[in-house]
RNA sequence: GGGGCCGUAGCUCAAUUGGUUAGAGUACCAGAUUGUCGAUCUGGAAGUUGCGGGUUCGAGUCCCGUCGGCCUCGCCA
């Protein structure tokens, strides 16, 4: 009990050089083929997969325990590497031209059998293989993954610090703001009835860093959101964190771009061609329909307005008379949808929000549109000849406000390129969206509140209307998008008092509550404040398109579902009275 | 909070309009088998059809509720 034979290599290292050898393996049993006389049994560890082969012949006792090993158990296999009968090399196997003749072997532990099996490829549900998370992180897949993840921790800790910049940790256990998401809470035990609250960024102590004169900071740092979840969105996640004094938008732009060059040759071979391209917020809105377009493929958007602002069509007339837009898309070759295929179309686009969707099918019999009677023959031809549509395209038309129809549009749109097969997911297309407006109007608030956060800095030729025409405010923020992902988000910060009041009280922030919740970073701005901004990646979301998962979860180790569980640890879990006692809490 | 899909053997799935004893593959167990590597052959065991209620002569199937998983809209500064 308790000593072993300890490995001398992995699982994944022999080769036909290492032949004669006697060399002892340690790992986990992958299958056991008896044969009858002679047993295989594939041993695996995280660096590959040995063959070892017990032979009654030359060692009947190593074959009379081999012949009780199954599936996961651990064992310590001692033998001579010897090379493989002709004709019996395994070349999907990197040690597949040797064998362990086993001398030796100890049984280190036994398994159960697992509820799935550990191989390359499983279809076992998504739950169970959380339940199990121990067991899914056994298989090659989830290894590489992490595997990479620590690569580019590698990559960005030696990048940063090649750079200048310091590596600095923030607290985890910091005040509740008033803004952004929901806040995880942590009732305070000694301050009854307070609250920290876990960081959804570090944002406001890496503006004090800037003030403390540390004028480059990094840091990989976890961050949580108690909000609804999606693939790509859990309640805890990570970012590199970066903050930059003395610099502007391009600067900041630089580092990141070096960044990913260097990660993308690192881990992907590939080369980034630089300077990435920009698009305006505005741009990218009108041609693609969101805020993070994904310029892998066409369907770019088209408006329409000036042409049908007098048409007799009140759907369409009217939204543009009250300063909304009709506008649209074509899907070539995608005149050929049946009735029921675009009744199907329409309804989805209406559970988008939308009124309705105008369809045109451009077909051998000519445009077909079922609004043809309320626009003419001539216009719509207009419309698609305006669009580019030809022969045998499909175009689609939405109406509403410029925002909804946009958007609307930019979810028909990737809708339409998923179902057309359009996307080449071999390509790399990254891009900056930059003038993102200062603020949006919260309908249900009542409120405008800030696009980005309430400390990015106004474009300076806007900031004059920030009382006047808060609408009309760009901000200096800028959005680092990959094939429609939103891969990181930053801004040049307010690093002036008065201005950063101005825009509290834009945000409905009064003086009062300003100094309650922010004002420790409005006194240290009273001190000397440089000129600073940055920006944050969602590293596991770039970790999830550098492997190409089509989930976050596939990159973290320990990953709850969509409704926030953890269920290997069943977290989050009810605690004892004495707990809530202490910390001064009812259930109620 | 809204919408959609799903839940049957350890696992992945099947089961006509509600109708006999709920099947298959795989995994598992036993036997056979001395060069397999998705081993093979023979046999076996394996089910509270997520849970609770209801309708019915009869429910895996229909209805209501509930729990759980995935996707998505809102939300996520």
């Amino acid at each position: 009990m308790g000593t072993f034979t300890k490995r001398t290599h992995t699982c994944g290292e022999l080769r036909a050089s290492d032949t004669g050898k006697t060399v002892t393996l340690n790992g986990w049993v992958q299958v056991r083929r008896d044969l009858g006389g002679v047993i295989f049994i594939d041993l695996r560890d995280r660096y590959g997969k040995t063959q070892v082969v017990f032979n009654p012949g030359r060692n009947p006792g190593a074959h009379s325990i081999a012949e009780g090993l199954r599936s996961e158990y651990v064992v310590s296999v001692t033998g001579l590497v010897e090379r493989r009968p002709q004709g019996t090399e395994n070349p999907d196997l990197q040690t597949g031209e040797i064998d362990i003749m086993v001398e030796r072997v100890e049984v280190l532990s036994k398994a159960e059998t697992p509820p799935f099996q550990i191989e390359e490829e499983i279809d076992a549900g998504e739950d169970l293989r959380l339940k199990y998370r121990y067991l899914d992180l056994r298989r090659p897949p989830l290894q590489e993954a992490l595997l990479m993840r620590h690569q580019v921790y590698q990559i960005v800790h030696s990048y940063f610090d090649s750079l200048g910049f310091i590596e600095i940790e923030t607290p985890i256990l910091m005040k509740s703001t008033p803004e952004g998401a929901r806040d995880y809470l942590v009732p305070s035990r000694i301050h009854r009835g307070k609250f920290y609250a876990l960081p959804q960024s570090p944002q406001t102590y890496k503006q004090i860093l800037m003030v403390a004169g540390f004028d480059r900071y990094v840091q990989i740092v976890k961050c949580f959101r108690d909000e609804d979840l999606r693939a790509d969105r859990q309640p805890e996640f990570t970012q590199i964190d970066l903050e930059m004094s003395f610099v502007d938008e391009e600067e900041i732009w630089g580092v990141v771009e070096g960044l990913l060059a260097e990660v993308f040759r690192e881990v992907k071979g590939l080369t980034i061609p630089l300077p990435l391209p920009r698009m305006t917020y505005r741009e990218a809105m009108e041609t693609y329909g969101s805020d993070k377009p994904d310029v892998r493929f066409g369907l770019a958007l088209t408006c329409v307005n000036d042409l049908v602002r007098e048409c007799g069509f009140r759907v369409f007339s009217d939204v543009v008379t009250s300063g909304g837009v009709v506008a649209g898309f074509v899907v070539p070759g995608a005149a050929g949808f049946t009735r029921n295929q675009m009744d199907t179309l329409v309804d989805y686009t209406k559970s988008l929000g939308a009124g309705g969707l105008v369809y045109c099918r451009w077909t051998e019999k000519g445009i077909e549109t079922a609004v043809e009677k309320f626009l003419g023959k001539g216009l719509v031809e207009s419309i698609a000849r305006r669009m580019g549509a030809v022969q045998g395209d499909l175009i689609l038309l939405v109406s509403d406000t410029w925002r909804k129809a946009y958007t609307i549009l930019g979810t028909l749109r990737l809708e339409m390129a998923r179902r057309q097969r359009l996307i080449d997911e071999s390509l790399v297309k990254l891009l900056w969206v930059t003038e993102f407006p200062m603020f949006e109007y919260d309908e249900a608030e009542k409120r405008y509140v800030a696009m980005h956060h309430p400390f990015t800095s106004p474009n300076p030729p806007d900031a004059d209307r920030l009382e006047t025409a808060p609408d009309s405010v760009r901000a200096r923020a800028y959005d680092l998008v990959l094939n429609g992902n939103e891969l990181a988000g930053g801004s040049i910060r307010i690093h002036d008092s008065v201005m950063q009041q101005r825009v509290f009280s834009l945000l409905g922030i009064g003086e009062q509550e300003a100094k309650e919740k922010f004002g420790f970073l409005l006194g240290a701005f009273k001190y000397g404040a440089p000129p600073h901004g940055g920006i944050a990646f969602g590293f596991d979301r770039l970790i999830m398109l550098l492997t190409g998962a089509r989930s976050i979860r596939e990159v973290m180790a320990f990953p709850k579902t969509a409704s926030a569980i953890s269920l290997m640890d069943d977290s989050p879990g009810e605690v004892d009275e004495r707990q809530l006692r202490d910390l001064h809490i009812r259930i109620v």
